[in-house]
DNA sequence: CCTATATTTTCACATCTATCGAAATATCAT
DNA sequence: ATGATATTTCGATAGATGTGAAAATATAGG
């Protein structure tokens, strides 16, 4: 994950439909959800939703694989990791007690396990 | 952090001068570094930082005060703990085996100390 | 082959964003 | 006060982005 990559992959969650779409695909794991699905969940025409999931799965935050007539789209959680990992390597090159103070304030289960939140 | 923030601090942070400014903060520490010394490190008009700067202090991703002509700028850590915060909260709803593997990655010291990466 | 369904691609347009010179504001020193 | 320094605000412009109708593509079933 390079500094452009980094930059794609926020620009892409850096809009409400598609981060409203990414958060639902997180939700649904790795079978994914249907291209039209999606649309109606977002209330948006088919072909706004296309240029949407193009620019997620471009930013590699998503991936797309056919099944006859349908597409599924799934969060691709290697590109997340990804992200994640770049913003938060930044966080700890200065004061490492700082980034104690964020990882303390994350829901995430595991991390609230690990770290007793 | 609700969406409308979320989104507002991705699109703060999805623009490569600001991306770089945000990352030199944060290396920077507490005491931040000068507004014109940020437009000098990354060979831009001091107007065009200035705006860059707003950005990045309206999405709450940095903080700013006066030291009598100069202006210090600051990461702001509660704004990325929330970001964070917000990203990784959706990332454990699914399946938090996922997650796992997704902090296992990260390069920050505390949280491989912490997990053994 | 023809039609229906699911999705993408093309194209156009309106809006948002980035950029930066010039003018304005704030502070300090003399 | 005047001038110098540091930064912001204003204003204009070029370019990027979001949107969605219409046409094109891919698949399935009769």
């Amino acid at each position: 994950m390079d500094q452009d990559k980094a930059v794609a992959a926020l620009a892409a969650l850096a809009q409400d439909t598609r981060l409203s779409v990414f958060r639902l695909l997180v939700k649904a794991g790795p079978d994914g959800m249907i291209a039209g699905a999606l649309a109606e969940a977002m209330d948006v025409p088919p072909s706004t939703m296309s240029h949407h999931l193009a620019k997620l799965e471009q930013a590699g935050l998503a991936t797309s694989w056919r099944t006859s007539r349908l597409i599924h789209y799934a969060a691709d959680y290697a590109g997340m990791q990804g992200l994640l990992g770049f913003l938060m390597a930044d966080c700890c090159q200065g004061d490492p007690t700082l980034c104690a103070g964020l990882l303390s304030s994350i829901q995430c289960d595991i991390v609230s396990q690990g770290a007793s939140a």
